[in-house]
DNA sequence: TAGTGGTCTAGACCACGCA
DNA sequence: GCGTGGTCTAGACCACTAC
């Protein structure tokens, strides 16, 4: 039993935006352009559209079009970064050191990233300050054969913003995972917290449109007035 | 400019549901009954049937029909116990003790629940194991006028299935709020780890399908191979 | 004014569950 | 066999945007 139209339709499209036919930014075709090319029913195509509009891979705009979304700086930094005070006020943070190095993964990156063992991967070490105060402690893990993160010259902010527009790699979903530990060593350094601080620790896969993994990372929050909100419905 | 027909019929459809027109567990009429019984057309109705399935308020199932959901204690431990273990297996918590007592409300906690200062509210204190260690301290803060759980008798180890079976309640849907700090002496009295131990600690509203808060929670888990799992699309 | 997505309708046929 | 939701089509009109 072939999956149904408006499904192969979404699944044509989400290609077309992977191999950059429609670039981030721009407008797709109307629903009447897309149903006279592929011979389907303008509420057919429509079907397929709300559905990726559903999980944020088109944005829709009465009047003007369907666009590919841009990882902004705000959408990323709002959609992903998921930091806020008790109240839910987002926080912004401020960056205070990055580095990237290249070297062989340990094991567990090797296999969270799909690796074979000893593979060379690229680290991105940075640290942020929330709320004017050293607060953040990120390894960001990536496979070099997907996002080539050159090691010179200073990275952005939101790094999803970077991806995607200089790799042409957008991130579309991740999956966090959310534990407690006291501080280990590099983040009591990079913190300046007291040794056994307790502090939050996530573990991060990042997936772009295609539902490839193409990051991966470990974070440590000091959570002094901050916390991590998740929504569930 | 009114809101448009299908969010009207949603709206409507929420509002039985509450009031218990439709009951969790039955079908709601056909598209078709309902289409007739508002006067609008099938089409219209099955948009607003589908939001409300997106969103979890309703259970669309090929050849049955549509369904008000039950909160059987798989979708309450599924949906909303967020806790898994480093490969994101569920895990299923064992209740251990629990205490129900009425007790003036704390600020903080009046506050969330909207109350007056001092007004009276319910406490339901249980601790739980998780792979068979005590691993979990909740609080949970009740508004008696909306949930007068009773405190004699032991409660369900799904929580919300009982809100919903004994006092027609159901939660659709709660904000999390994690960081972390050292055990506070109730958490190291409870689970019985050391002074100190790095816990997280995640507080809660939840709400029910009109959007009304009617649980607030703060919570304490021993993360040693546990963490919380969240997705963001 | 022209073109876009948003709403609403009407009807056909299909896939599934059940008696 | 019948009733349900799922898919697909066709067409009308509205609301918003751009020019």
């Amino acid at each position: 039993m072939p999956a149904p139209l408006y499904l192969q339709i979404r699944e044509t499209l989400i290609d077309r935006m992977a191999r950059g036919e429609f670039r981030p930014g721009e407008a797709l075709p109307s629903e009447f352009a897309l149903a006279a090319e592929l011979k389907v029913s303008q509420g057919t195509v429509r079907k397929a559209l709300d559905t990726l509009a559903n999980d944020n891979l088109v944005l829709r705009r009465q009047g003007r079009g369907t666009f590919v979304p841009e990882t902004t700086v705000e959408r990323a930094l709002f959609r992903f970064f998921r930091l806020t005070g008790p109240e839910g006020e987002s926080l912004i943070p401020q960056p205070l050191s990055e580095k990237v190095t290249r070297r062989t993964a340990p094991a567990r990156i090797a296999e969270r990233l799909g690796l074979a063992d000893g593979a060379k991967v690229l680290r991105i070490r940075r640290v942020r300050a929330l709320n004017g105060a050293p607060a953040t402690l990120e390894d960001i893990w990536l496979d070099p054969a997907i996002l080539p993160v050159r090691a010179e010259g200073a990275l952005p902010n939101a790094l999803y913003t970077h991806y995607q527009r200089s790799h042409g790699i957008s991130v579309a979903r991740a999956e966090d995972w959310l534990s407690a530990a006291a501080a280990p060593r590099k983040v009591e350094k990079a913190l300046g917290c007291p040794a056994g601080t307790p502090v939050l620790m996530a573990r991060r896969d990042a997936f772009d449109i295609t539902g490839r993994k193409v990051e991966t990372r470990e974070s440590w929050f000091l959570t002094d007035g901050i916390g991590y909100a998740a929504s569930l419905a």
